[in-house]
RNA sequence: GCGGACGUGGCGAAACCGGUAGACGCAGCGGGCUUAAAACCCGCAUCCUUCGGGAGUAGGGGUUCGAGUCCCCUCGUCCGCACCA
């Protein structure tokens, strides 16, 4: 028998036109079965894809082709997040337009795509550069402006005095713009907002709802919104500040360790250091240098901490006739409570650091358990955990939480300057989503700036506001700012001539709604068709990158909820299962020049020895550095078109998914791809083999081999089932290579399987099941199978398989037997004999008798099904 | 700095609820087939060992009849931090 190689360079184009041109992948809205939406993050459009897309979508893939075997109507599309500042540098840099770069962009990568084999709904394709996709999300801006959702306020941005533009966190390095080389400054600009803050308490709540994603995403999301209950606490000055302020409000979680108060530190920006600066020279010179810093919480959280003391004092809330300092300190953020803060070195990190720094008293307040009042201090570490109050007359004695409700009820009913001096307030971390950005390539805000009616919506029958085709990128700033006369339009109410908003929006936004756009991309009328969203949504299956478990997730929560408050969906959670994948990555190279070398120029030797490298042209040893997450920079990329041209897309689907769990980093090797296109061939050779041997009718009782593969592939599909289930893809490729070595072994004996119908049938069986298993992950080896096999139509359409219970189960188990929890015997015995027996059977074995050596057991422990520990 | 995760043979890993550590794959080694090579097939393979056994899941401690799994501490690596997507 002579099977030929498997040709994927044929092969699959053959299958990706036939599923093409039957629409097999096409969802109809009116499907009646029941539903199930399978989304992967859609991609951004930065020229070609990589192994990151391709595990991504292979994943997806993999769900969507198994819901559909399993009578599914599933709801896989694919799209674009198509607006962003890497187009905008390309317009820049080469000179082309934003939307022809992009638009190149999405017809190259739709191709590689293609060539991947997904089951993907090609009808359904969007992109958010599309004003056929941005007007529907300007109407709702417009929606969210009427609902107060949407508003204006100063916020600080980056800004680059040389471009004169304004700078993402990551354009700025090491304080300098990224281009220019400037000092960067922090510039306040009055920008758009979302009011995500109105949903804190919702968005946080509903994550106990969300028991499909990952406990570290919802755990991540929780602190992000960080909800935290404290007190406000207005501190007297001891003297009024320049415009006569009385107080300084701050905000503590600790008001228990009032007493160990040292200092009250303002954020650079409150609005009294902001006072305070314009007559003080040093002060202002301090301010300038914090604003120096950028905007980045990052970089101002890890920055030395630094402080300025401006010389006032403010009075103690408790002790009479004490003041402590007042600063001002860079490591107060003004987004976060009141911008101003108390500080007690003794338990606080950050306070103990500064108050070293600074020279300033450090009184401990709250004894740890057992430690003795009249010896405990406080040196570099500061103690953060629950105790006994001490030092703190009143509180003496009383435990943490104990001592804040004193405190509280206290504050709360003194008066200071005509109000209470403390109010129980909680606080959330979570600030509201500025939205603005000074960019061409994103989705404008529809709005008009009038003198004389303000703010203007522009009315829905006049959307999309589209950008300008004709803007220019070799002057700084923000081109729709300084287009001859995209910006001069009259006003929608009035009539007079009035300024068009020049900010576009955040690209998140783009990706915060395109999972509902999906369900019915065909409506010109209004961003969704809600009958057919509120059948799709939610998502039960989204897969992406742990790098958005943040942000991008909770803007499309918030979203989700401001679409549902302006009747656009019916539901509050977008995506109700989520799997967060790990990174594709690969060994880095170093040539013999020193620099790096891509994987492709080189050759790998390995030996007992060890492995090995050298420049493929001969040029020289190369040394082997780590391994990292593929980047340009470090050239340790691998092009997935390469691979798909050279083993085909099956291979790497299969490699993608074997290697490692899912949600952890695969390295992509060279060695692998092989092993994974060399079970390619295995699988067609067996499927080749087992196509001679079948075909009879395999009547009457099964012989022993015959059970033994019925039983395997019964197993087989039950545990490949789960373990697709549970997105377990590297799991499910382990027991298919399994399954494969049992058909093996059966095939080669094929004068056995001759001789037996049973056998043949039992051939048979396994043989299709697994051509039905390996179709979501190897969908083109799997058609051409199906087609050996003598299948009609397609295996894109069959089911999967049936699991006959009766042969997934054993008669007889096979138990470890411990003493004193050392394995030390083996114990096979019914499955269902009861704990008595196994004890009875267990005591009777040789190597427990030596080991107990005639005495009787202190304790048998029989885990049913599991285990047999005695102990001696 | 803050928040979150991860760490198991030469390598990627498996072990689902606390119950046989190392399934499966890669690389390696030995053998078969072959004039030869590739491909393919079979086998060996954590470490130490006086061959009885002992040690072992980053390191240290704890809970338990039993710990890779639970708890505490330490070390290392990675992700996010609000204008990259």
């Amino acid at each position: 028998m002579a099977v030929e190689r498997y040709n994927p360079r044929t092969t699959e184009p053959k299958w990706q036109k036939t599923w093409a041109d039957a629409s097999v992948f096409a969802t109809r809205n009116d499907d009646t079965r029941p539903k199930y939406y399978v989304l992967e993050m859609f991609p951004y459009p930065s020229g070609r894809i990589h192994m990151g897309h391709v595990r991504n979508y292979t994943m997806g893939d993999v769900v969507a082709r198994y819901k559909r075997a399993k009578g599914f109507a599933v709801l896989h599309p694919m799209g674009w997040d198509a607006f962003g500042l890497p187009a905008e540098n390309a317009a820049i840099e080469k000179k082309v337009h934003p939307a022809k770069w992009t638009y190149e962009n999405i017809a190259y990568m739709r191709g590689q795509l293609k060539a991947m084999g997904l089951s993907l709904d090609w009808d359904r394709e969007i992109a958010t550069c599309h004003p056929g996709y941005y007007r529907h999300q300007q109407a709702m801006f417009v929606d969210m402006f009427d609902a107060g959702l949407a508003y204006r306020r100063t916020s600080k941005v980056n800004w680059d005095p040389v471009d004169m533009t304004v700078l993402a966190n990551e354009q700025v390095i090491d304080g300098r713009g990224w281009r220019s080389g400037a000092l960067v400054e922090q510039k306040e600009l009055v920008q758009w907002n979302f009011r995500i803050t109105a949903f804190s308490d919702e968005l946080l709540k509903a994550l106990d709802g969300l028991d499909r994603w990952p406990d570290k995403v919802r755990l991540m999301q929780r602190n992000w919104i960080g909800k935290s209950e404290g007190l406000e606490v207005r501190f007297e000055l001891a003297t009024p500040g320049p415009q006569g302020e009385k107080t300084v409000k701050v905000f503590t979680t600790r008001p228990d360790t009032l007493f160990g108060a040292s200092f009250v530190a303002l954020s650079p920006d409150h609005p009294l250091a902001r006072s305070l600066g314009e007559t003080n020279a040093d002060l202002a010179a301090f301010q300038e240098k914090c604003r120096r810093m950028g905007t980045s919480v990052a970089v101002l959280e890890t920055a030395e901490k630094e402080g300025f003391d401006t010389g006032l004092r403010v009075k103690h809330p408790f002790i009479p006739g004490k003041t402590v300092p007042l600063w001002v300190a860079n490591f107060i953020l003004m987004d976060y409570g009141t911008g101003a803060i108390f500080g007690c070195p003794a338990h606080d990190q950050r306070d103990l650091d500064f108050a070293r720094k600074y020279g300033l008293e450090v009184t401990p307040v709250v004894l740890p358990k057992g430690a003795d009042a009249a010896s405990f201090t406080v040196d570099d570490v500061a103690f953060v955990d629950d105790g006994s109050i001490f030092n703190s007359d009143f509180l003496d004695g009383l435990d943490v939480d104990t001592a804040f409700d004193t405190v509280a009820k206290r504050l709360e009913g003194t008066i200071v300057d005509g109000a209470p001096q403390g109010e129980r307030k909680v606080n959330f971390r979570l600030r509201d989503w500025l939205i603005s950005r000074q960019r061409y390539w994103g989705c404008p805000i529809p709005v008009v700036h009038c003198d004389d009616c303000g703010t203007v919506p522009v009315p829905k029958d006049q959307l999309p506001v589209l950008l300008p085709d004709d803007a220019s990128f070799d002057k700084p700033g923000n081109p729709l700012d300084h287009h001859p006369t995209w910006k001069h339009v009259a006003c929608p109410k009035c009539g007079k001539p009035a300024r068009r908003e020049t900010d576009t929006m955040d690209t998140f936004v783009d990706s915060s709604w395109y999972f509902a756009r999906f369900t019915d991309p065909w409506n010109t009328e209004g961003p969704t068709t809600r009958a057919v969203a509120d059948r799709w949504l939610p998502v039960d299956q989204y897969i992406g990158g742990i790098e958005h478990a943040i942000l991008h997730l909770l803007y499309s929560r918030f979203f989700t909820r401001a679409m549902k408050a302006t009747g656009h969906v019916g539901l509050d959670e977008p995506f109700a299962g989520l799997f967060t994948q790990g990174m594709v990555v690969h060994e880095t190279y170093k040539g013999p020049d020193g620099h790096w070398v891509s994987p492709a120029d080189i050759v790998i030797d390995e030996t007992d020895a060890g492995r090995t490298a050298r420049m493929k042209d001969g040029s020289g040893a190369v040394a082997i550095g780590s391994i990292e997450k593929m980047s340009k920079s470090k050239k340790n990329t691998v092009d997935p078109s390469d691979i798909i041209a050279t083993w085909g897309a099956d291979t790497a689907r299969w490699f993608v998914l074997s290697d490692s769990p899912p949600d952890r980093d695969v390295i992509w090797t060279e060695a692998g791809v092989e092993g994974a296109h060399r079970f390619v061939q295995r699988v067609w050779r067996l499927v080749g083999d087992a196509v001679e041997l079948i075909g009879g009718a395999g009547t009457g009782d099964r012989s022993a081999a015959a059970l033994a593969l019925a039983k395997a592939t019964h197993k087989t599909v039950a545990a490949v089932e789960d373990d697709i289930e549970k997105l377990g893809f590297n799991r499910a490729v382990a027991r298919l290579y399994e399954f494969a070595n049992a058909i093996g072994r059966v095939l080669a004996g094929p004068d056995a399987v001759r001789a037996d119908a049973s056998l043949a049938a039992a051939v048979e069986e396994a043989a299709d099941a697994l051509v039905r298993m390996i179709a979501p992950m190897m969908p083109h080896l799997a058609e051409e199978c199906w087609t050996a096999l003598g299948r009609t139509g397609l295996v894109a359409d069959a089911a999967w398989p049936s699991v006959d219970r009766a042969l997934v189960v054993d008669d007889t188990v096979t138990l470890p037997v411990q003493v004193n929890g050392k394995k030390r015997a083996e114990l096979t015995i019914a499955r269902d004999a009861d704990e008595a027996a196994v004890r009875e059977a267990t005591l009777a074995l040789e190597a427990v008798a030596a080991a107990l050596g005639g005495n009787p057991p202190k304790k048998v422990i029989v885990v049913p099904g599991r285990i047999v520990n005695v102990v001696a």
